[in-house]
RNA sequence: CGGGGUGUGGCGCAGUUGGUAGCGCGCUACGUUCGGGACGUAGAGGCCGGAAGUUCGAGUCUUCUCACCCCGACCA
């Protein structure tokens, strides 16, 4: 079947990488550390990009634009904001090029430095609050709930498609509030946009909880997030939404006006999902025939290969399927007739299986003669008969089961390779031997989490909300602890 | 920044004791095919990562350099 193909179980991170590259998503750049995103691959991250888009408005928000650069002196003012991206920051020093006086192309122009350098956001925190201190004078003015779609720059070590990329795409909300306890609503209210999201376009299962201090966004007071568990048990934060408390109108100077003509300081929040959803959702569908795709964020949701040898049958089949094209484009449908003559249907069938498509249509000579069309489904990889006048309803119904199926198996997973641990060795040989989600004790303490990170790479990726209280033992340490918390190693 | 590796047609690779570059895939044309990645025939395509050196002669040997990949520390 699919050629030149690692399989999950021989190379994880081999299967992953084939499946982006012949798949079509994305290549690696010229660019050290980042990435084409290829127009197949373009076109989910379109999808997904529409469908937040509107569940950002829905909530209340709209769009705007800040600037890519961010002045050096900027960064400085909130510490640990700092301290959270210095090490990753892209800075512009100069603004021209000239002509080598020797003759080997351009260089920098030494004469153009810059009074004060520019570093290339890697989130906009600081550009927006002080953008936001002129529109704030009042608590008329408030809230502002803004949110931009963008790119931005971490320059990472190390790199991976979609996973982790210099450069990436994504959307960054950034509130403003009056009071507190609205900017804590507005985080939560994102983090169940994002979860919500994530399980029913996306298809994938999330935990949603509270970071831990050591995980925690520079800046925050909280962070929330929702974390998925992939394919080979490790976990991936999926977006995350932040209660920044006044930490930036401080840095800032951002204050309003009460209505006990009180000086105030803002309450803010910021919140963001990245294109790295693209690999959440390569880790959690596919399988080792290729990418699998959940309908709803499928840019082709249905494709029909004829099979003919005479010009004659590929005109009947053309005319049988056009007419199936527009019935099921009619019911808001992303259908593909792939009639290209020089690729034979069996080539096709391998191709659009690699691309992830949910749902295929074969209609050949005998497929004529019984008047029906072979269905394929992407996700069970069956096959079978289903007459033409059942045909556009089959595929409706087939596609939402499709969705549903997916979000199914993912959970399925998920609750299979989710585990407590109740003493060190337990929980050491979970992680090595069974990897996937793991609750256990923990003393509150950063140290301790850090000692558990060096000690075996797990890391606290959550304290789930609602989290049930239960007493027991630090796993490390074995001081008292009131709950459990969720550990997995992580992307 | 440590430790390891690789640079040769678009992609994946081979190239022996130094003798002037080859294979598979892909690509082009034509023909035969067409219900799970077809086959035949004929083609196109390469200052061998870069620089210097040894030599009558370097893809091959030496030195230097550059780039990329993998494993660590940092991260969505």
């Amino acid at each position: 079947m699919a050629k030149n193909f690692c399989t999950r179980a021989e190379n994880y991170s081999q299967w992953y990488n084939d499946i982006v590259k012949k798949a079509d998503l994305a290549e690696n750049s010229s660019v050290r550390g980042c990435m084409v995103i290829k127009p197949y691959g373009y076109a989910i991250w379109e999808k997904m990009q529409r469908q937040l888009d509107q569940m950002f408005k829905d909530t209340g928000h709209s769009n705007a634009y800040f600037p890519i650069f961010i002045p050096k002196s900027f960064f400085s003012r909130e510490a640990s904001h700092v301290e959270g991206f210095a090490k990753e920051c892209a800075v512009v020093t100069h603004y021209r090029l000239k002509n080598d006086p020797n003759g080997g192309g351009v260089v920098v122009d030494p004469d153009a430095k810059l009074e004060e350098e520019l570093i290339v956001r890697p989130t906009s925190e600081t550009i927006i609050w002080d953008t936001y201190k002129n529109w704030i004078q009042s608590y008329r003015d408030l809230p502002i709930l803004c949110n931009q779609w963008a790119n931005v720059v971490r320059w990472e070590m190390r790199t991976r498609l979609f996973l982790r990329t210099a450069e990436f795409l994504w959307q960054e909300g950034h509130t403003a509030h009056a009071t507190r306890e609205e900017a804590l609503e507005e985080t939560d209210k994102m983090i169940h946009v994002y979860a919500d999201f994530a399980e029913k376009h996306m298809a994938i299962p999330v935990v949603m909880g509270v970071k831990s201090p050591n995980e925690r966004f520079g800046g925050a007071i909280d962070t929330y997030c929702i974390e998925a568990l992939m394919q080979d048990g490790k976990a991936l934060q999926a977006g995350t939404s932040h209660f920044l408390g006044q930490n930036f109108a401080k840095a800032f100077d951002v204050k309003f006006l009460n209505q006990q003509n009180e000086q105030e300081y803002v309450w803010a929040t910021s919140w963001g999902v990245s294109t790295r959803l693209i690999g959440a959702l390569i880790m959690t569908h596919s399988d080792d025939n290729g990418l699998v795709l959940p309908p709803v964020l499928a840019p082709i949701q249905v494709v029909i290969v004829p099979i003919y040898k005479s010009d004659e049958q590929r005109q009947q089949i053309a005319d049988k399927a056009d007419t199936l094209v527009q019935k099921l484009k009619a019911l808001g449908i992303s259908v593909k007739f792939d009639n290209d003559d020089t690729k034979r249907s069996g080539w096709k069938f391998n191709e659009y299986e690699l691309k992830g498509v949910p749902v295929r249509v074969a209609i050949g000579p005998k497929d004529l003669e019984n008047n029906e069309a072979e269905v394929a489904r992407r996700d069970t990889m069956e096959k079978y008969n289903v007459s033409f006048d059942a045909l556009v309803e089959h595929i409706q119904k087939l596609l939402e089961e499709i969705q549903q199926n997916l979000y199914n198996k993912a959970l399925k997973f998920r609750e299979e390779h989710t585990y407590k641990a109740d003493t060190w060795d337990e929980f050491v040989d979970l992680l090595d031997n069974k990897p996937g989600f793991v609750y256990a004790h923990w003393d509150g303490t950063p140290e301790t989490e850090e000692k558990i990170k060096d000690l075996c790479k797990a890391t606290i990726r959550c304290i789930p909300f609602n989290n049930p209280k239960e007493e027991g033992k630090c796993i490390l340490t074995g001081k008292p602890s009131h709950e459990r918390v969720l550990f997995a190693r992580a992307y």
